[in-house]
Formats: C-alpha cells, sequence, structure tokens
DNA sequence: AACGATGGTTAAAACCTGTTAAAAAAGGTT
DNA sequence: AACCTTTTTTAACAGGTTTTAACCATCGTT
C-alpha cells in the first residue's frame, strides 16, 4: 500500500517548505499547516500516518495538540521539533505520548531515519496498511482485486466503494472498524455527506451478507461498525 | 500487565548497575550483560521485548550485535546508548535497525520514556485482548459482539451501550463494578452527564433482567454496582 | 428529623443510523 | 461529442439510540 501520509505543523516557513520538499521527493505524501489549530483541524480531518509537530506554535502548540489527539487517538506516531534542547520539554513530549523528540539544527538524514524507523515499526500492527487481498469469512469469499464476492457458487460484482469498505470490515473482522478511520481512508475526509454515503453502502453490505446468517454487521452507535462471525 | 523483560548489554559497571537498579525498580525484568559476546549469546538464549546496547563495548560493539539479530529478528527493538553524539553514527545505528540512539549523558527519566515509548507501541500489536464475548449468568446467555441477550428461547436485541455496560457487569460478575471505571471505560469520561446516563442504562439492564429472580444488579451507594447471582 | 448528595424513573430533546429514491458524476461505446 | 450504463452522492423521511432534564426516592451524615 504505497507511500504513508505524514502532517507536518510547522510556522517557520523556510524551515516548512523544506521538510516539505524533501519529504515529498522521499516519497512520502505531506500536509504542511501553519499553525496547530490548522493542524488540529487537519488531523481530525483525514489520516495521517505520522505528524511531525514543531512545539512552538501559534494559535496552539505541539504538546496541546498532541495532547488533543492523544485522547481520541493513542497509535499514530508523533515527533517534536524543537528549537531549546530543554530536558523538561523532552520529557513532556514523551509524558504526553510523544515517540520521538529532535532538537533543532538537525541533519534531514537523520530526522528521515527517525521516522522510518518508527513508521517500520507501526506499519507492521496497522491493519490499514495490510496488503490482504483475499479473505475468507462465514461461507462468502471475497476477492478485493478481483471486487468478487462468491458464495456456493454464484459470485457477484462488486463497485469499488463496496470493496474498499468490506475489505476494512474484513480487516477488522471481529474488531470494530471505526467510522472516521473508514471515511478518512475510503472518501479520504470525514464529512457529513461521506458519512451518509457510508451508511448508504453499509446498507448494501448487509443486503448482499443476508444470505449467511452467521455473518452480520453490527452496529457501534456513534463509533462505528464490527463485521462479525460465529462460525 | 506483566512486565518486560530488556536486555541490556554496558561494559561500565557503574553505569550498569545504575541502569539495572533503575529498570528493576521500574518494574521491568532486566538482564545486564558485560560484553557484546556474553550480550549475543544471552540474546539468542532467551526472549526479550527491548533492547538496550552501549555501542563501545568489549569484544564485540553495539552495532555488530545489532548487525547479527537483525539478520533472524527485525522486530525486537533496539535502543543505542553512546558517548560521542557523532552524526555519522547516529545514523549507522539507523540504518541497522535501530530503534532509538541516546547520547550520554542523559537522564535516567528520559531513557525511561523512550523505553515507553517504543514498548508501548510494540505491545500494541499483541493480540493479548483475547476478552471474553460470551457470558452465562443465571439463566441468561450473553452474547457481547452480536449484541445479543437471550433466555429460554426468545432473543432481545441490545444497543450498544447497553451491551457495554452488560459485558462490564458481566466480567464483574459477583465483584464491584466502579461507577467512574465503567464511564471511563464506556463513555471515555467520568462526568456529571455521562454518569447520569449511565443510571439511566442501569435501569435498562435491571428491566431486561427482572425476568430471573436470581439475577440482580445491586447499588453500591456511592461506589458503584455489582452483578450478583445466586444461582 | 433535616439536609445534601447520590441514585431511580420517566419522557422529551438531540443526535445518529437505516432506507429508499432521485440527482449527479463517472465510465464506456458508438 | 452524444448516448447509455453504472457508480456514487445527495436528499428526505423514518427509526432507533443516547443524552438531557426534571422530579422523586433513598442513603448517609449531622
Amino acid at each position: 500500500m504505497s507511500s504513508f501520509k505524514l502532517l507536518l505543523v510547522e510556522d517557520d516557513p523556510n524551515l516548512g517548505q523544506i521538510l516539505n520538499e524533501y519529504l515529498t521527493l522521499k516519497g512520502y505524501e505531506t500536509k504542511l499547516c501553519r499553525d496547530g489549530e490548522e493542524g488540529l483541524k487537519t488531523f481530525k480531518r483525514e489520516q495521517f500516518d505520522l505528524c511531525l509537530f514543531d512545539v512552538m506554535l501559534p494559535k496552539k502548540d505541539g504538546f496541546s495538540m498532541a495532547k488533543e489527539i492523544r485522547k481520541e487517538d493513542t497509535v499514530t506516531p508523533i515527533i517534536f521539533l524543537t528549537a531549546k534542547s530543554m530536558k523538561e520539554d523532552t520529557i513532556e513530549g514523551f509524558k504526553i505520548g510523544g515517540d520521538d523528540y529532535i532538537t533543532k539544527p538537525f541533519s534531514m538524514e537523520e530526522l528521515l531515519l527517525r521516522i522510518q524507523a518508527i513508521l517500520r515499526r507501526t506499519a507492521e500492527s496497522n491493519p490499514q496498511v495490510s496488503d490482504q487481498k483475499v479473505f475468507e469469512f462465514g461461507s462468502f469469499h471475497f476477492d478485493y482485486d478481483k471486487q468478487m464476492l462468491s458464495r456456493e457458487g454464484n459470485a457477484t460484482k462488486l463497485t469499488s466503494k463496496e470493496s474498499e469498505l468490506l475489505r476494512l470490515l474484513c480487516l477488522h473482522l471481529n474488531q470494530p472498524l471505526d467510522r472516521s478511520v473508514a471515511l478518512k481512508i475510503i472518501w479520504r475526509d470525514d464529512s457529513y455527506f461521506n458519512a451518509r454515503s457510508m451508511d448508504v453502502y453499509i446498507a448494501k453490505l448487509r443486503k448482499l451478507l443476508k444470505e449467511d446468517e452467521s455473518i452480520q454487521i453490527i452496529t457501534l452507535h456513534g463509533s462505528g461498525f464490527k463485521l462479525i462471525t460465529n462460525a
């Protein structure tokens, strides 16, 4: 699953642009924000694989952003950038749940290596990045690449959105799939209309899956869905 | 939460002992080796959750150890300790597949936080969430995944919140369930309104459970509830 | 007994999801 | 391009779930 998406929040226009260009060049998809509020809003709307926050920022500092993010999301790695190398700061950063702490000035190469070290580790446990293509659940066989769902010989062609959603549900089989995670991954952003669209697709999948009673999509009100099987 | 096991390899007897004592005090199980060969042998013989290697060591330096380990094991996190802060060294460490790099002198607290940051991340990939999904109490059968409560053939569909709360009560069957624990787990925070909401759900569950006289939700005034059975 | 704090109960309000169909957008074909 | 087909989004309404609010009952303390 292609490139990782990074959220950069840096108010210094020079450094921001350099970071952006360098990381883009290295194959990452990046989004650059200029202040903390903008950064947080962007984080909530889109799906990122890693965050790179300057500590001192206008409107909302990097630590405050991290604190807010960690209330809901303990997974996405956060790296702090800072001008000062004060020890209390470093410690504060880790206490909040940061993953690394880099003091300016730093070399781009070191930054890149630290990013890679963290992503290497998270990629393994991140179901979103799994490359599983074929799924078996209940009496169904689902081929994500071919967009085919079959059962007892007869096969149905799925649309792209149906496949994407069913794939995510399958990757989380018997585990919750968060609404906003699915929206961010499949629809690229979590908005009211996309949410309604997703509900329509859940209905379509339920219709397709109802042939097998042992398979169900359970609603987790206010948070998401769960594909369950009791085979 | 079972404790993590760390492999320390440090030739300086002073630092070695300090590290050992400090990390043991912090609840880790540790193994201290004095040189690289001993360290590697120990690593191969036992299972560790994280390695802490001094770079400059007798017999075999930290980088060489890491290289050998990474031939077979790309998972176990490795942190390097070093006296010099030479950039090439840092970069070398990451290239080998290290996870972090700490320059002496460092504070114990910072080291601890870096260890925790890494372990928190690796611990998540452990599926130690094999929680109970199906419960039997009195004459009831409760399937948490399906959100179904059944008794003598007839089944009731529960809502998400009802299921969450009943699950917590079942997990504490005949034991107290603390209000604020339940609130933090299900409602994500313990506030006045959430508390009132929870009371509403306790009432709903009581209504559902009253068919079986041997089952009751007892109020522990000021502290919580207890699901009891006197079958 | 009286008071404040906590919990029980109920119903309405606010919010979220299910469902269906039409509108819009995207993709194929001639 | 113009047409048709399929997919996706938008809209509207119907339901269900959760929270809020108000009022009452009970508990624990003074």
